[in-house]
DNA sequence: GTCTATAACTCGATAGAC
DNA sequence: GTCTATCGAGTTATAGAC
Protein backbone atom coordinates (compact mmCIF):
# COMPACT_ATOMS: atom_id res chain seq x y z
CA UNK A 1 0.00 0.00 0.00
CA UNK A 2 2.77 2.36 1.24
CA UNK A 3 4.60 1.25 -2.17
CA UNK A 4 1.62 2.06 -4.19
CA UNK A 5 1.08 5.83 -3.45
CA UNK A 6 4.87 6.06 -3.69
CA UNK A 7 4.82 5.33 -6.99
CA UNK A 8 1.56 6.79 -7.92
CA UNK A 9 3.11 10.32 -6.34
CA UNK A 10 6.36 9.38 -8.13
CA UNK A 11 4.89 8.59 -11.61
CA UNK A 12 2.85 11.53 -11.42
CA UNK A 13 5.89 14.25 -10.53
CA UNK A 14 8.08 12.21 -13.52
CA UNK A 15 5.07 13.30 -15.64
CA UNK A 16 4.75 16.84 -14.79
CA UNK A 17 8.37 17.22 -14.74
CA UNK A 18 8.68 16.06 -18.10
CA UNK A 19 5.70 17.99 -19.45
CA UNK A 20 7.19 21.26 -18.33
CA UNK A 21 10.37 20.60 -19.80
CA UNK A 22 9.43 19.88 -23.21
CA UNK A 23 6.30 22.47 -23.11
CA UNK A 24 8.75 24.97 -22.08
CA UNK A 25 11.09 24.52 -24.87
CA UNK A 26 9.05 23.68 -27.46
CA UNK A 27 5.64 25.50 -26.77
CA UNK A 28 2.07 24.06 -26.93
CA UNK A 29 1.85 23.04 -30.58
CA UNK A 30 5.23 21.82 -30.69
CA UNK A 31 5.27 19.09 -28.52
CA UNK A 32 4.16 15.78 -28.82
CA UNK A 33 3.00 13.57 -26.01
CA UNK A 34 5.83 11.40 -27.29
CA UNK A 35 8.19 13.30 -26.33
CA UNK A 36 6.56 13.64 -22.98
CA UNK A 37 6.51 9.75 -22.69
CA UNK A 38 9.91 9.17 -23.50
CA UNK A 39 11.29 12.28 -21.46
CA UNK A 40 9.47 10.90 -18.61
CA UNK A 41 10.61 7.31 -19.08
CA UNK A 42 7.18 6.02 -19.69
CA UNK A 43 4.32 5.46 -22.50
CA UNK A 44 1.56 7.74 -24.33
CA UNK A 45 -1.31 5.34 -22.54
CA UNK A 46 -0.20 6.17 -19.30
CA UNK A 47 -0.14 10.23 -19.69
CA UNK A 48 -3.92 10.08 -20.52
CA UNK A 49 -4.30 7.74 -17.44
CA UNK A 50 -3.23 10.22 -15.42
CA UNK A 51 -4.04 13.82 -17.37
CA UNK A 52 -7.30 12.78 -19.37
CA UNK A 53 -6.01 14.92 -22.52
CA UNK A 54 -3.14 16.99 -23.60
CA UNK A 55 -4.77 20.74 -23.34
CA UNK A 56 -5.38 19.09 -19.59
CA UNK A 57 -1.90 18.61 -19.05
CA UNK A 58 -0.63 21.63 -20.33
CA UNK A 59 -3.13 23.64 -18.82
CA UNK A 60 -1.57 22.36 -16.02
CA UNK A 61 1.54 23.35 -16.79
CA UNK A 62 0.94 26.27 -18.05
CA UNK A 63 -0.53 27.55 -14.89
CA UNK A 64 1.97 26.40 -12.68
CA UNK A 65 4.93 28.00 -15.15
CA UNK A 66 2.82 31.45 -15.07
CA UNK A 67 2.27 31.45 -11.71
CA UNK A 68 5.22 31.23 -11.05
CA UNK A 69 6.89 33.85 -13.41
CA UNK A 70 3.85 36.58 -13.50
CA UNK A 71 2.85 37.16 -9.65
CA UNK A 72 6.20 37.79 -8.64
CA UNK A 73 5.53 40.90 -9.64
CA UNK A 74 2.70 41.32 -7.11
CA UNK A 75 4.96 40.09 -4.24
CA UNK A 76 7.75 42.18 -4.88
CA UNK A 77 6.11 45.36 -5.39
CA UNK A 78 3.20 44.97 -2.63
CA UNK A 79 6.07 44.41 -0.22
CA UNK A 80 6.70 46.64 2.99
CA UNK A 81 9.68 48.49 1.92
CA UNK A 82 10.65 51.28 0.10
CA UNK A 83 10.77 52.52 -3.76
CA UNK A 84 14.66 51.98 -3.80
CA UNK A 85 14.77 48.58 -2.31
CA UNK A 86 11.84 47.63 -4.01
CA UNK A 87 13.35 47.78 -7.32
CA UNK A 88 16.87 46.68 -6.61
CA UNK A 89 14.55 43.17 -5.25
CA UNK A 90 12.41 43.11 -8.49
CA UNK A 91 15.89 43.32 -10.85
CA UNK A 92 17.77 41.13 -8.55
CA UNK A 93 15.24 38.07 -7.65
CA UNK A 94 13.57 38.20 -11.23
CA UNK A 95 16.84 37.72 -12.83
CA UNK A 96 17.90 35.21 -10.49
CA UNK A 97 14.55 33.17 -11.59
CA UNK A 98 14.32 33.65 -14.60
CA UNK A 99 18.25 32.51 -15.09
CA UNK A 100 17.33 29.18 -13.15
CA UNK A 101 14.51 28.85 -15.75
CA UNK A 102 15.85 30.78 -19.11
CA UNK A 103 13.26 29.16 -21.32
CA UNK A 104 11.01 30.23 -19.37
CA UNK A 105 9.37 34.06 -20.37
CA UNK A 106 9.45 33.06 -24.38
CA UNK A 107 6.60 30.50 -23.55
CA UNK A 108 4.99 32.26 -21.15
CA UNK A 109 4.67 35.32 -22.94
CA UNK A 110 4.16 32.92 -26.30
CA UNK A 111 1.25 31.47 -25.25
CA UNK A 112 -0.06 34.35 -23.85
CA UNK A 113 -0.31 36.00 -26.82
CA UNK A 114 -2.10 33.51 -28.67
CA UNK A 115 -4.97 32.89 -25.61
CA UNK A 116 -4.93 36.26 -24.43
CA UNK A 117 -8.07 37.19 -22.36
CA UNK A 118 -8.41 33.03 -21.73
CA UNK A 119 -4.74 32.73 -20.38
CA UNK A 120 -5.23 35.56 -18.21
CA UNK A 121 -7.92 34.77 -16.47
CA UNK A 122 -6.39 31.58 -15.46
CA UNK A 123 -3.03 33.53 -14.25
CA UNK A 124 -4.83 36.07 -12.08
CA UNK A 125 -7.94 34.37 -11.12
CA UNK A 126 -9.57 37.73 -10.88
CA UNK A 127 -7.04 39.58 -8.59
CA UNK A 128 -4.52 41.64 -10.54
CA UNK A 129 -1.16 42.79 -9.12
CA UNK A 130 -1.81 46.04 -6.79
CA UNK A 131 0.91 48.51 -8.21
CA UNK A 132 -0.76 51.55 -6.08
CA UNK A 133 1.42 51.13 -3.24
CA UNK A 134 4.58 51.21 -5.55
CA UNK A 135 3.06 54.42 -7.97
CA UNK A 136 2.48 55.99 -4.75
CA UNK A 137 5.65 55.80 -3.18
CA UNK A 138 6.89 56.65 -7.23
CA UNK A 139 4.90 59.57 -6.31
CA UNK A 140 6.32 60.66 -3.33
CA UNK A 141 9.92 60.51 -4.31
CA UNK A 142 9.01 62.76 -7.02
CA UNK A 143 7.02 65.27 -4.84
CA UNK A 144 9.96 65.62 -2.69
CA UNK A 145 12.18 66.36 -5.76
CA UNK A 146 14.10 62.86 -5.23
CA UNK A 147 13.55 61.43 -8.93
CA UNK A 148 12.86 63.03 -11.49
CA UNK A 149 9.06 63.32 -12.70
CA UNK A 150 8.67 60.11 -15.29
CA UNK A 151 4.90 58.18 -15.94
CA UNK A 152 5.06 55.21 -13.38
CA UNK A 153 3.95 53.24 -16.39
CA UNK A 154 7.38 53.65 -18.39
CA UNK A 155 9.19 53.04 -15.52
CA UNK A 156 7.78 49.85 -14.68
CA UNK A 157 7.98 49.10 -18.70
CA UNK A 158 11.56 49.70 -18.51
CA UNK A 159 12.49 47.77 -15.67
CA UNK A 160 10.96 44.85 -16.95
CA UNK A 161 11.66 44.41 -19.94
CA UNK A 162 15.79 45.20 -18.95
CA UNK A 163 15.24 42.12 -16.26
CA UNK A 164 13.14 39.60 -19.01
CA UNK A 165 14.37 41.26 -22.69
CA UNK A 166 17.45 39.76 -22.28
CA UNK A 167 16.62 35.93 -22.19
CA UNK A 168 13.91 36.35 -24.54
CA UNK A 169 16.00 38.18 -27.31
CA UNK A 170 19.09 35.87 -26.42
CA UNK A 171 19.71 34.26 -29.55
CA UNK A 172 19.66 37.63 -31.35
CA UNK A 173 21.46 39.03 -28.51
CA UNK A 174 24.67 36.80 -28.83
CA UNK A 175 24.86 36.68 -32.40
CA UNK A 176 24.57 40.15 -32.89
CA UNK A 177 26.83 40.59 -29.92
CA UNK A 178 29.18 37.34 -30.80
CA UNK A 179 29.10 36.11 -27.24
CA UNK A 180 29.27 32.73 -25.44
CA UNK A 181 26.68 31.09 -23.44
CA UNK A 182 29.12 31.44 -20.43
CA UNK A 183 29.54 34.98 -21.38
CA UNK A 184 25.65 35.51 -21.47
CA UNK A 185 25.11 34.19 -17.85
CA UNK A 186 28.34 36.56 -16.92
CA UNK A 187 26.04 39.30 -18.25
CA UNK A 188 23.02 38.51 -16.44
CA UNK A 189 24.57 37.59 -13.20
CA UNK A 190 26.03 41.67 -13.45
CA UNK A 191 22.57 42.96 -14.63
CA UNK A 192 21.25 42.19 -11.01
CA UNK A 193 22.86 45.51 -10.02
CA UNK A 194 23.64 47.34 -13.18
CA UNK A 195 20.02 47.63 -14.08
CA UNK A 196 18.59 49.13 -11.07
CA UNK A 197 21.75 51.61 -11.07
CA UNK A 198 20.85 52.17 -14.56
CA UNK A 199 17.47 52.67 -13.50
CA UNK A 200 18.47 54.93 -10.44
CA UNK A 201 21.04 56.93 -12.73
CA UNK A 202 18.24 57.44 -15.38
CA UNK A 203 15.68 59.13 -12.54
CA UNK A 204 17.25 60.56 -9.43
CA UNK A 205 18.22 63.91 -9.54
CA UNK B 1 -2.25 36.90 -71.34
CA UNK B 2 -2.10 40.54 -69.57
CA UNK B 3 -4.66 38.72 -67.55
CA UNK B 4 -2.62 35.77 -66.66
CA UNK B 5 -0.12 37.57 -65.52
CA UNK B 6 -2.26 40.38 -63.71
CA UNK B 7 -4.27 36.97 -62.14
CA UNK B 8 -0.44 35.01 -61.04
CA UNK B 9 0.96 37.97 -59.34
CA UNK B 10 -2.37 38.98 -57.61
CA UNK B 11 -2.90 35.03 -56.14
CA UNK B 12 0.88 34.90 -54.73
CA UNK B 13 0.82 38.63 -53.70
CA UNK B 14 -2.42 37.49 -51.57
CA UNK B 15 -0.85 33.84 -50.47
CA UNK B 16 1.93 35.88 -49.44
CA UNK B 17 -0.12 38.25 -47.47
CA UNK B 18 -1.95 35.96 -46.06
CA UNK B 19 1.08 33.17 -45.06
CA UNK B 20 2.64 36.17 -43.19
CA UNK B 21 -0.53 36.96 -41.23
CA UNK B 22 -1.12 33.69 -40.19
CA UNK B 23 2.65 32.50 -39.82
CA UNK B 24 3.38 35.72 -37.52
CA UNK B 25 0.34 34.93 -35.91
CA UNK B 26 0.42 31.27 -34.80
CA UNK B 27 4.36 30.56 -35.32
CA UNK B 28 4.91 27.58 -37.55
CA UNK B 29 4.20 25.12 -35.59
CA UNK B 30 0.58 26.48 -34.81
CA UNK B 31 -0.24 27.69 -38.47
CA UNK B 32 -2.52 25.28 -40.49
CA UNK B 33 -2.48 25.42 -44.62
CA UNK B 34 -6.04 25.48 -44.26
CA UNK B 35 -5.89 29.02 -41.96
CA UNK B 36 -3.59 30.45 -45.10
CA UNK B 37 -5.78 28.97 -47.75
CA UNK B 38 -8.75 30.72 -45.98
CA UNK B 39 -7.52 33.94 -44.99
CA UNK B 40 -6.08 33.87 -48.93
CA UNK B 41 -9.61 32.91 -50.25
CA UNK B 42 -8.30 29.95 -52.54
CA UNK B 43 -8.17 26.34 -51.71
CA UNK B 44 -5.31 24.27 -50.12
CA UNK B 45 -4.11 22.73 -53.26
CA UNK B 46 -3.25 26.16 -55.35
CA UNK B 47 -0.97 26.73 -52.05
CA UNK B 48 1.22 23.89 -53.13
CA UNK B 49 1.36 24.84 -56.40
CA UNK B 50 2.80 28.06 -55.43
CA UNK B 51 5.08 26.81 -52.86
CA UNK B 52 5.68 23.34 -53.18
CA UNK B 53 5.24 22.87 -49.07
CA UNK B 54 5.00 24.24 -46.16
CA UNK B 55 8.19 24.70 -44.64
CA UNK B 56 8.96 27.03 -48.41
CA UNK B 57 6.57 29.08 -47.73
CA UNK B 58 7.44 29.64 -44.35
CA UNK B 59 11.13 30.11 -45.06
CA UNK B 60 10.26 32.93 -47.44
CA UNK B 61 7.97 34.68 -44.69
CA UNK B 62 10.73 34.25 -42.31
CA UNK B 63 13.30 35.45 -43.83
CA UNK B 64 11.32 38.55 -45.21
CA UNK B 65 9.93 39.15 -41.65
CA UNK B 66 13.34 38.54 -39.60
CA UNK B 67 15.51 40.06 -42.46
CA UNK B 68 13.38 43.55 -41.75
CA UNK B 69 13.77 42.93 -38.69
CA UNK B 70 17.00 42.34 -37.82
CA UNK B 71 19.32 43.79 -40.24
CA UNK B 72 17.73 47.46 -39.11
CA UNK B 73 20.32 47.65 -36.36
CA UNK B 74 22.91 47.17 -38.77
CA UNK B 75 21.86 49.93 -41.32
CA UNK B 76 21.44 52.60 -37.86
CA UNK B 77 24.51 52.02 -35.53
CA UNK B 78 26.97 51.85 -38.69
CA UNK B 79 25.65 55.53 -39.60
CA UNK B 80 27.24 58.58 -40.10
CA UNK B 81 25.63 60.14 -36.94
CA UNK B 82 26.92 61.41 -33.55
CA UNK B 83 26.61 59.01 -30.88
CA UNK B 84 23.54 60.62 -29.57
CA UNK B 85 21.81 60.84 -32.58
CA UNK B 86 22.37 57.37 -33.64
CA UNK B 87 20.45 55.98 -30.11
CA UNK B 88 17.95 58.32 -30.71
CA UNK B 89 17.39 57.40 -34.29
CA UNK B 90 17.71 53.78 -33.32
CA UNK B 91 15.22 54.00 -30.81
CA UNK B 92 12.26 55.84 -33.20
CA UNK B 93 12.41 54.11 -36.05
CA UNK B 94 12.52 50.91 -34.37
CA UNK B 95 9.69 51.74 -32.17
CA UNK B 96 8.06 53.00 -35.28
CA UNK B 97 8.52 49.95 -37.42
CA UNK B 98 7.35 47.64 -34.48
CA UNK B 99 4.25 49.47 -34.24
CA UNK B 100 3.02 48.75 -37.80
CA UNK B 101 4.11 44.99 -37.21
CA UNK B 102 3.16 43.90 -33.52
CA UNK B 103 3.89 40.54 -33.59
CA UNK B 104 6.91 40.66 -35.57
CA UNK B 105 9.01 40.63 -32.48
CA UNK B 106 7.51 37.41 -30.83
CA UNK B 107 7.01 35.62 -34.27
CA UNK B 108 11.07 36.24 -34.66
CA UNK B 109 11.97 35.99 -31.13
CA UNK B 110 10.09 32.71 -31.11
CA UNK B 111 11.63 30.88 -33.83
CA UNK B 112 14.91 32.10 -33.39
CA UNK B 113 15.05 30.61 -29.82
CA UNK B 114 13.43 27.09 -32.08
CA UNK B 115 16.48 26.42 -34.25
CA UNK B 116 19.07 29.38 -33.08
CA UNK B 117 22.15 28.40 -35.74
CA UNK B 118 20.24 28.08 -38.52
CA UNK B 119 17.91 30.55 -38.50
CA UNK B 120 20.78 32.79 -37.41
CA UNK B 121 22.26 32.47 -40.70
CA UNK B 122 19.75 32.83 -43.02
CA UNK B 123 19.36 36.03 -41.62
CA UNK B 124 22.70 37.87 -41.50
CA UNK B 125 24.08 35.54 -44.46
CA UNK B 126 27.18 35.38 -42.92
CA UNK B 127 27.29 39.40 -42.33
CA UNK B 128 26.54 40.15 -38.93
CA UNK B 129 25.89 44.34 -38.04
CA UNK B 130 29.00 45.46 -37.04
CA UNK B 131 28.93 47.43 -33.49
CA UNK B 132 32.44 48.60 -33.74
CA UNK B 133 31.62 52.41 -34.92
CA UNK B 134 29.12 52.63 -31.75
CA UNK B 135 31.07 50.88 -29.47
CA UNK B 136 33.79 53.75 -30.35
CA UNK B 137 31.85 56.30 -30.35
CA UNK B 138 30.66 55.13 -26.50
CA UNK B 139 34.24 54.55 -25.67
CA UNK B 140 35.38 58.16 -26.68
CA UNK B 141 32.60 59.48 -24.88
CA UNK B 142 33.51 58.00 -21.66
CA UNK B 143 37.25 58.68 -22.10
CA UNK B 144 35.99 62.79 -22.51
CA UNK B 145 34.06 62.28 -19.39
CA UNK B 146 30.48 63.07 -20.66
CA UNK B 147 29.02 59.54 -20.12
CA UNK B 148 29.63 57.44 -16.79
CA UNK B 149 31.33 54.43 -17.97
CA UNK B 150 29.03 51.48 -18.93
CA UNK B 151 29.57 48.21 -20.07
CA UNK B 152 28.38 48.48 -24.22
CA UNK B 153 27.14 45.18 -24.16
CA UNK B 154 24.54 46.53 -21.13
CA UNK B 155 23.89 50.16 -22.87
CA UNK B 156 22.86 47.91 -26.19
CA UNK B 157 20.72 45.30 -23.96
CA UNK B 158 19.24 47.89 -22.14
CA UNK B 159 18.11 49.78 -25.46
CA UNK B 160 16.93 46.81 -27.64
CA UNK B 161 15.00 45.81 -24.49
CA UNK B 162 13.28 48.85 -23.80
CA UNK B 163 12.11 48.96 -27.32
CA UNK B 164 10.96 45.48 -28.11
CA UNK B 165 10.04 43.86 -25.10
CA UNK B 166 6.41 45.54 -24.53
CA UNK B 167 5.58 44.41 -27.83
CA UNK B 168 6.45 40.84 -26.86
CA UNK B 169 5.20 41.41 -23.14
CA UNK B 170 1.91 43.23 -24.32
CA UNK B 171 -0.67 40.94 -22.70
CA UNK B 172 1.16 41.08 -19.68
CA UNK B 173 1.84 43.99 -19.34
CA UNK B 174 -1.46 45.80 -20.45
CA UNK B 175 -3.35 43.06 -18.02
CA UNK B 176 -0.72 43.84 -14.92
CA UNK B 177 -1.26 48.08 -15.75
CA UNK B 178 -4.63 47.58 -17.19
CA UNK B 179 -4.15 49.43 -19.59
CA UNK B 180 -6.59 49.49 -23.32
CA UNK B 181 -5.10 49.07 -26.70
CA UNK B 182 -5.11 52.32 -27.14
CA UNK B 183 -3.24 53.56 -23.89
CA UNK B 184 -0.75 51.12 -25.15
CA UNK B 185 -0.31 52.45 -28.35
CA UNK B 186 -0.26 56.25 -27.15
CA UNK B 187 2.43 54.84 -24.71
CA UNK B 188 4.56 53.51 -27.42
CA UNK B 189 4.39 56.53 -29.18
CA UNK B 190 5.20 58.46 -25.88
CA UNK B 191 8.26 56.02 -25.73
CA UNK B 192 9.75 56.84 -29.33
CA UNK B 193 11.28 60.08 -27.16
CA UNK B 194 11.00 58.66 -23.80
CA UNK B 195 13.59 55.49 -24.16
CA UNK B 196 16.43 57.51 -25.11
CA UNK B 197 15.93 60.34 -22.86
CA UNK B 198 15.76 58.03 -19.82
CA UNK B 199 18.96 56.25 -21.41
CA UNK B 200 20.34 60.07 -21.52
CA UNK B 201 19.86 60.74 -17.72
CA UNK B 202 21.28 57.42 -16.89
CA UNK B 203 24.64 57.47 -18.88
CA UNK B 204 25.01 61.30 -18.61
CA UNK B 205 27.63 62.65 -16.42
C1' DG C 1 -0.90 1.27 -12.51
C1' DT C 2 1.25 0.03 -16.52
C1' DC C 3 1.67 -1.94 -20.86
C1' DT C 4 0.70 -3.21 -26.18
C1' DA C 5 -2.13 -2.61 -29.90
C1' DT C 6 -5.06 -0.02 -32.49
C1' DA C 7 -8.79 3.08 -33.40
C1' DA C 8 -9.90 7.85 -34.65
C1' DC C 9 -8.47 12.00 -36.32
C1' DT C 10 -5.69 15.97 -38.14
C1' DC C 11 -3.20 17.81 -41.65
C1' DG C 12 0.21 18.23 -45.34
C1' DA C 13 0.51 16.76 -49.84
C1' DT C 14 -0.90 14.73 -54.46
C1' DA C 15 -3.94 13.11 -58.44
C1' DG C 16 -6.68 14.34 -61.82
C1' DA C 17 -10.73 16.94 -63.86
C1' DC C 18 -11.81 21.38 -65.81
C1' DG D 1 -4.30 28.43 -62.92
C1' DT D 2 -7.85 26.58 -59.93
C1' DC D 3 -10.77 23.22 -58.10
C1' DT D 4 -12.63 18.60 -55.69
C1' DA D 5 -11.49 14.41 -53.85
C1' DT D 6 -8.46 11.54 -51.52
C1' DC D 7 -4.24 9.45 -49.87
C1' DG D 8 -0.90 8.67 -46.31
C1' DA D 9 2.03 10.10 -42.44
C1' DG D 10 2.00 11.48 -38.01
C1' DT D 11 -0.61 12.19 -33.48
C1' DT D 12 -3.93 12.08 -29.99
C1' DA D 13 -6.69 9.10 -27.59
C1' DT D 14 -8.88 4.57 -26.25
C1' DA D 15 -9.53 -0.65 -25.55
C1' DG D 16 -8.25 -4.28 -23.26
C1' DA D 17 -4.73 -7.56 -21.29
C1' DC D 18 -1.78 -8.09 -17.31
Amino acid sequence: MVKKKETDAGTEQKILAAAKKVFVKKGMDGARMQDIADEAGINKALLHYYFRNKEKLFEQIFAESAGRFIPKVKAILIADTGFYEKIESFCGEYIDMVMQNPYLPMFVMNELQKQPAAMIKKIFKGSLPDLSKFIGQMQEEIKAGRIKPIHPAHLIMNMMSMCIFPFIGRPMLSAVMGISDTQFMTAMEERKKAVPKFIFDAIRK
